[in-house]
DNA sequence: ATAAATTCTACCGATTTAGTTGGGAATGAG
DNA sequence: CTCATTCCCAACTAAATCGGTAGAATTTAT
């Protein structure tokens, strides 16, 4: 359950986007600047985005990236997705393909558990909240609990 | 955010073994055969869940593997953390070691939430919840909710 | 003793992760 | 038109991780 470097840097390029102004292109190499993310490798991660309509692209002098659509239409989830494939896969597939025998026989309603958890947050927070400071309810909630900052 | 197969064994071959007479060991062989695990893959995993207490061994003729406690206070968390270290680490850190900047400086507690998230599943289930069939409510409540089985 | 079983250490190939490199193609300023 | 700027894209790499194997050593019951 490890949230790559990819992912990191990809929402935190598209939080850039997000506060800048509507449709005024960021260049790639101001984005790497401003999150200290290698410059090459977030060229990858920006085609990726691209690739899934979250953001589009203008060449030349002045060109740069901007979002595809509205900040408050784009969720986590769909970010995630585009650079990382899907949310919770088990063993490269999806919970509900998996089968399971035996005493183990409940252990897919847990990945579907796990799963539904997640999106929970990431599909209900856009980058417009993000960068708004404001998050949705249920997950200001999750981050205000006694316990959610300590470590286990 | 994937599930590794080696978390995906460790939770199956666990509910074998909360499945069994408490205290009398299970062949690792037999756990293989029974939940169709590489058996010389599952002593790797066995032998992180007893470095970690969660189950301990009996050499010998007769040995074999068992629950050190009681299955009611083994959580999928435990089992998770043993096998695959913590529960969501950002980039092999935890999520409230990084910083952020700029227009990202909320994705901390993203990441934040996520964890909490994946708490609320994992550290509340345990092992005999499992193989009773009996998850806690709210666990419940996501595998209910209508979209929890279908893909995105 | 000895056979059954776990334990430990090391290794292996494939895949993924986190990047880098470099050439090419579009765009717009001058 | 030309040329600097910027994106586009495919290939490449080094290191880590994943999934799994192999074999010798150790422990225990009989």
């Amino acid at each position: 359950m490890k949230i790559s470097a990819k992912t990191d840097y990809a929402v935190r390029a598209a939080c850039e986007l997000a506060g800048g102004e509507p449709g005024k292109p960021i260049k790639a190499e101001t984005l790497a600047q401003l999150q200290a993310i290698p410059a090459n490798f977030l060229e990858n991660i920006l085609s990726a985005l691209r690739n899934s309509g979250i953001v589009r692209s203008q060449r030349g002098a002045v060109g740069g990236y901007f979002l595809a659509r509205p900040a408050e239409t784009i969720t986590l989830a769909d970010i995630i997705r585009a650079v990382d494939g899907p949310l919770a896969a088990v063993r490269g597939e999806a919970p509900e393909d998996q089968t399971y025998s035996g005493a183990a026989c409940k252990v897919a309603d847990i990945w579907v558990a796990v799963r539904a958890s997640l999106r929970v947050v990431l599909e209900e927070t856009t980058l417009a909240d993000l960068v708004a400071q404001k998050l949705p309810e249920h997950v200001q909630a999750l981050i205000d609990s006694p316990d959610a900052w300590s470590r286990r």
